[in-house]
DNA sequence: TCAAACTTTAATCAAGTGTCCTAAATTCGC
DNA sequence: GCGAATTTAGGACACTTGATTAAAGTTTGA
């Protein structure tokens, strides 16, 4: 049914080495993936993805010199996945704002439901608290996130400043990261995923719609 | 300004003991707090606390006699915090349904500002993904904020079934939460708050008033 | 006073970590 | 098929960190 679907991960393919070199570096970054959704990203160490993928620990050693790099790379490849759906519902062609909003609700609420993305998710934005590195990246991604927002906003509503536009559009995205923590995989309400979706969807198109200058200040 | 504040920890008094043993357990939790915000759940450990309150290793452990034991203490006081200030708010006298789900958008808003708030929640989010304890006691405490919310709406908008009127709860709920990552302590739009507040408040409220049975189905 | 409560010291035992090195095996353009 | 580049295994190194305990002292407060 979703007409996007966000892959797990987006490996830039290396300049030099053997085809086989390619694919143990995808092996590896499945693998940390892995363990990064099922146990946490303290868990991730290169003897354990060794293990998961049946390699020897210098080899992983040997494609990712540090832990850092692996790290690094790996963070890289789930959030350039997201990337490039956004980049892609932008770019989709004859469709009205309301039905690209309505799209990337259900995207992201739908992908909000995998595995993936409700454990990988959090320990983000854990994560970001500590490390400079995360924070940057993320809020990268959430920044191309509330760019196609923007634009869908600014079309349906030109007459709304630029300040509460972006605030808009920083409510929308919010409001569906929040989401995750309560109807993300296995989590108490996924199966009203659908309901809450369409009351997201009346919520943030009557905004986006209705919003008029100056009002949101004077509440 | 806030009206209410909600406070780090709310440590239940020991039964048996010297007032220096209640002393020593506050000393523990608060380290083992500060430890967490600072570092990050994986980060909590005997020899880190013992050295943050300047107290050998054995007597942590004389306290706590496992690890487990002192983690769930750590977070049942986080929770049991935020707990006793919804009830406060639950239970305050001659307010209008408005006044109090404002009270409680700016009470949540404001303490997403604090850094215990927006370190400890993230990190408890992650950590329910794999801990079933913790999983149990967050949307313990989560209910028990929707149950705050669900009794304004239905004051409100008594028409409104209760499959709808709990998931227009869970979606004001899951909105602010989302707010932790983007408008936190040390967060890009940490400054905005109040407008996002703003924002929420007139969308939550329109929504509340607005929304009319069936409609959200429908959609 | 004196038993219960607290505190320290020191030690045990176990598991794990990243990184490096060497030597063998393999790949693939030529 | 040669041979240089690449990939792989396996182990060693040098730590760090972890929870938990036992025994011996000190403090507390009825």
């Amino acid at each position: 049914m979703p007409k996007f679907k966000v892959p797990d991960l987006l490996i830039t393919p290396r300049e030099r080495g053997y085809a086989r070199g390619q694919e143990g570096v995808e092996q590896i970054l499945h693998a940390a993936l892995g363990i990064l959704v099922e146990e946490g990203y303290r868990a991730i160490s290169f003897r354990r993805i060794a293990a998961r993928c049946g390699m020897s620990v210098g080899n992983v050693n040997y494609y990712f010199r540090t832990k850092e790099d692996l790290v690094r790379e790996l963070l890289d490849a789930v959030i350039s996945s997201y990337e490039r759906s956004f980049a892609a519902i932008m770019h989709e062609p004859g469709a009205t704002p309301e039905q690209r909003l309505e799209e990337i609700v259900t995207l992201i609420l739908e992908d909000i439901g995998t595995r993936k993305t409700t454990c990988v998710f959090p320990e983000l934005w854990a994560l970001s608290n500590h490390d400079p590195l995360v924070f940057d990246r993320m809020h990268e991604l959430y920044h191309r996130a509330r760019v196609v927002l923007n634009e869908i906003i600014a079309e349906v509503n030109p007459a709304l400043p630029t300040v509460e536009r972006e605030t808009l559009a920083l409510f929308m995205s919010a409001s569906m990261e929040g989401m995750t923590v309560f109807a993300g995989h296995k989590k108490p309400f996924r199966l009203q995923i659908g309901l809450i979706a369409a009351l997201a969807c009346k919520s943030f198109v009557y905004l986006v719609r209705h919003l008029k200058p100056g009002e949101m200040s004077a509440a």
